[in-house]
DNA sequence: TATTGCTAGATTGTCGACAATCTGCTTGTC
DNA sequence: GACAAGCAGATTGTCGACAATCTAGCAATA
């Protein structure tokens, strides 16, 4: 028989939709931080029950994007300028070991992928499609992950980029114009592709830096409207 | 006015308590790895209804204990050799930034809390309290990340400890006897006190190797047993 | 005026019942 | 006997209604 390996299907409760719609709304930034999530006027927009519906946001909290206070509601989680700083310091040391794990587990389509999401940035770039490019940056990002062979560490990766998509996003908008058109990811593909670790350990962290200057004034910006209040 | 903080009252809803409950049962090894939780059974047995139950089943879920499988039921999660592999070398790393971070933040309030944990092993020790050993162990070990003022941090740190726990407790089961009456924690406290990170750095990884063999030896155990099926 | 107690409306938490899906067994066919 | 079809029971997913709780506003009181 002809090898070929089928993927699981997909899941088909209304729950796992829900969860899907609302992490969508809140990573791009449809729901703002802070905001209330009222249950009877969600289910009614979406033509769905309460309970998959809670249930989906009991999943959310847990992701930690929402937050729930008993009998007051479930809010989307308040940014501040602290949540991001360590947000990226805590990124830089899992890049670091990340980075250290994939190393050697490197072949053949370890670079096609590479390519492959690097492409996608670029074309998501040339699109102007802003939410579009904070993902395929963040896949391109999130390669060396899933090469490391570490499942807690891939699973924490993937609940660190929930947050650093939604931070992305927010930035974006509130700057309200198109990102940089230039490359910025060219230096890092290159490093991984080489024979120096430690060099692309380096650039990793100074890449984080870059971008991470531009969401800190971001999140000053947040704190001084939220100290407003 | 005398200025006196209350901390927030506790969440009372039915919800909060069943994972508080399962929770318990599943870290204490009650709950078998890979065993099927049947709603309609427990919700009778806790005099509760499903909806509860199944947001709390959701909760837990996302917080790694538990797997979820739709129209097919949701199970404690599987143990191997390799989940285990996973969660300690992740653990080495995070256990050398959470110092790096907590060292300058070290102050009389850090030390007498060390000191106060530090009793809670050693009388769970004494009193042959082998789950309550485990707990307070991790919660000695646990003061680094709440010191290292990093949210996200400790709350990756939150997510692993609950899966050593488990690891630890299934451990302790699967052996049947009590755990090492000395204190393998005296050389970690005097030096969380001393005046050299890096050897606080070093230690915390070869401590921890100590106890991985032990944990690996289980583990590899359950792996022939699942490859019998 | 400031504070307390109360009420009405809205919202969240929980329940019991029904619908959708799975699993194992039985039946029928070759 | 091997195998597919189909049925019955059990279990999960979803729904609509009710109970518990919160919030805002108003009245009463000092």
């Amino acid at each position: 028989m002809a090898k070929l390996d089928f993927r699981p299907i997909a899941d088909t409760t209304r729950r796992a939709e829900i969860v899907a719609l609302l992490r969508r709304a809140i990573l791009t930034g449809q729901l703002e931080p802070g905001q209330k999530l009222n249950e009877l006027r969600i289910s009614e927009q979406m033509r769905v029950s309460r309970a998959p519906l809670r249930e989906a946001m009991r999943e959310l909290v847990q992701e930690g994007i929402l937050t729930s206070i008993p009998y007051a509601g479930t809010f989307v989680i308040d940014v501040t300028a602290k949540d991001i700083i360590d947000a990226y310091s805590f990124n830089k040391v899992l890049d670091e070991f990340a980075i250290e794990l994939a190393w050697p587990q490197r072949d053949p389509r370890f670079f096609d992928e590479l390519d492959r999401r690097h492409g996608a940035v670029k074309q998501a770039t040339r699109a102007v499609d802003t939410t579009r490019q904070i993902e395929t940056a963040l896949q391109l990002h999130g390669l060396i992950y899933e090469w490391a062979d570490n499942s807690v560490l891939l699973e924490t990766w993937q609940r660190l980029t929930n947050r650093l998509q939604m931070y992305f996003a927010l930035h974006q908008r509130a700057r309200n114009e198109p990102v940089p058109a230039e490359d910025v990811h060219e230096t890092y593909v290159a490093l991984l592709k080489g024979a120096d670790m430690r060099a692309a350990q380096r650039h990793a962290r100074e890449h984080i830096d870059l971008d991470f200057e531009e969401l800190l004034s971001y999140a000053r910006g947040l704190e001084k409207r939220a100290s407003k209040n």
